[in-house]
DNA sequence: AGCTGGGCTGAAAGCGTTTTCCCACGACCC
DNA sequence: GGGTCGTGGGAAAACGCTTTCAGCCCAGCT
């Protein structure tokens, strides 16, 4: 074995990395068979080169460059992944499941925050699509219009090979995936129903956003065909956090004291709706007042009392986003929905007898 | 303008990218020029072409091939991130600091969770390494042991000229990032001191991760000094969650019912342990008890009463990370602490008189 | 014995960039 | 007016890999 390999593992201040090429030198075999060998090529090696190449590659600890692989097979094992924000529960949920598959595929998974923010979104699928990517998840949560510079980058994405999944976007001409919000709403509003509730109030995100409309318009249905009186004024909005679910709760039932449910569009407004019942507005929850969240998120399950809520599959999401963006492109987009699911826990009850 | 390039833009299943090739034919420059032009060369390009190569780019969509670009820079704007889990609000803290330092470089950031696992950590540093990434930043929290392999793998990155930091590791060859844990810990015990506790708890989490045993030694230490009793039989351990956390309390009043403060090593177990006081020991916080937590996550502030507890810079340990990662690297690895800092909030008072 | 064919190996092309090197062209100076 | 310099453009090499293609060797057949 030739020694200017180790001379030159050694100590200098940074040696460039190993090449294939040293590791065929070291092995004593041309670079196509080191090649082969390495890169798990179909065409067969004598056992005896095999052992060289592999045992030189291991004491050299050579692993393979990548981008150079990247240029001649013109892919890679980079997929990219667009989220609101990384801290988002929900975020996080999605990715987790997500990462969950690059995993069993091999596959590196650059995430990026968009904020809600679709220049950053588009600028961020540029950038992807630069690393030819393989795929591109798009979970950043869809806001209605300004996409049309998004639409065109993932164009170009799609054309160069590359495959998008949108996660509860509109207006993208790729496969979507979309949790059946309304559904849930519905769900939510015959809950209330059967436990007895005849009036119940909202508190609502942002209604630019497409979850929160359609988690809306279910919950506003339902109840209209089931004789659960939800009054437009009885709809407050605020921010999507637990202050906003607060100060929303607490206008609420100012002008609406005797309501005996709520329904609150996010479980981070609702944790505000519980922290204002209870300390601020002083009802017992649910003896009084009957609180419903929308995501079920990790710490619903935690709070008191536990929350009733709407779950979201959203690790799965992740997963099937992922799944699907790794299998083969349909002729044409598909619109895919996943299932959402009452869960119901302890923050919901049949109205107390004093109020109707 | 050559009419082949809008004929290839029009309906083909999937066209492969538009090549610097392709801009330069039709920008009727050479491939140098357009290079030059796009690439931010330094080498002057007159006007004229210069506006004919960012007018054809623009025109193809043009983005450049990053692993061609790699293979010929031998560098690339990757970097890795090791996180426990994305999940967890303090991996996503520490995420979300260093994509902003991301951002600003232009860099993206390929994020993969280590589940604690050493072997996993290890792979992922190694695929970085095929990758070629800029820096990897390993914020896993450390464990004790078993990283010997991991240490050789970095090395071995580090050698091809990439750049790690290490956040709360050790035996690692490289920076690293501490917080300081032990004064966290001894703050809270003179907090307690000051405000006339004689007597502390404390929930513990494993002992095998260096931030458990640093956050209670510090502790420990300072409530020696300040004669603050803290008995062995009334630490107890427990995992890092909520559930751990409640179990733990309920065993520790059961032995101790006098208490009248509880050090909560991490806040979710801080949360558990708000919740056994309440739900199952009956005890008012901070009236009866009071209880401290360590980390101030995001609901910490939101949780009643607000958890006093020890904040930790995350998303500036994000930021600094990477920050230190693109700076030079030192001559030999330098140990950088962040300060911690007690943030007092409502879920504490002095001991109830009737206690002593 | 001479040929054929199968199994392996190695030389070389090519992936899309950046960058070096060389060349042409004016301007400038003596 | 001829050499010298500075400026800007293009040809070509190089980056590290995969893969095609040609070549070698030996077994097997006629």
């Amino acid at each position: 074995m030739p020694s200017d390999v180790n001379r030159r593992s050694t100590r200098s201040r940074v040696t460039s990395a190993v090449t294939l090429q040293q590791v065929a030198r070291d092995a004593g075999v041309s670079l196509a068979t080191a090649s082969r060998v390495l890169s798990g090529s179909d065409r067969n090696v004598k056992q005896e080169l095999q052992d060289r190449v592999l045992e030189a590659a291991a004491r050299l600890r050579y692993v393979s460059n990548a981008p150079a692989r990247a240029l001649v097979q013109s892919t890679t094992s980079l997929v990219g992944l667009v989220v609101h924000d990384v801290r988002d529960p929900y975020s996080a949920a999605v990715t987790s499941g997500l990462m969950e598959v690059a995993r069993d595929h091999k596959l590196l998974v650059m995430v990026g925050p968009a904020y809600h923010d679709p220049a950053l979104q588009t600028e961020y699928v540029a950038r992807l699509r630069a690393q030819r990517a393989r795929a591109i998840v798009l979970a950043g949560s869809g806001f209605t219009g300004g996409t049309t510079e998004l639409a065109r980058e993932v164009e170009a994405f799609t054309a160069q090979g590359g495959r998008v999944i949108a996660v509860s976007h509109e207006g993208l001409p790729v496969d979507t995936l979309t949790p059946r919000y309304r559904d849930g709403g519905r769900a939510v509003a015959r809950h209330l129903a059967s436990l007895g509730h005849t009036e119940a109030g909202v508190v609502c995100g942002p209604t630019g956003l497409v979850a929160v409309q359609e988690r809306l318009r279910g919950f506003v249905e339902a109840a209209a065909e089931l004789g659960l009186t939800v009054l437009d004024k009885h709809c407050v909005e605020a921010e999507c956090t637990r202050d906003g679910g607060r100060a929303a709760t607490i206008r609420l039932f100012r002008r609406a004291p005797e309501l005996s449910a709520v329904f609150a569009l996010d479980d981070a407004m609702a944790l505000g709706v519980l922290a204002a019942l209870r300390d601020d507005l002083g009802r017992m929850v649910p003896d009084d007042v009957s609180v419903i969240g929308y995501g079920d998120f990790p710490l619903a399950e935690d709070v008191t009392p536990s929350l009733t809520t709407v779950h979201l599959p959203l690790e799965e999401i992740g997963r099937r986003a992922l799944s699907l963006a790794l299998g083969d492109a349909p002729a044409s987009p598909r619109q895919l929905t996943v299932p959402t699911r009452l869960v119901v826990r302890a923050s919901t009850a049949a109205p107390h007898p004093h109020g109707s």
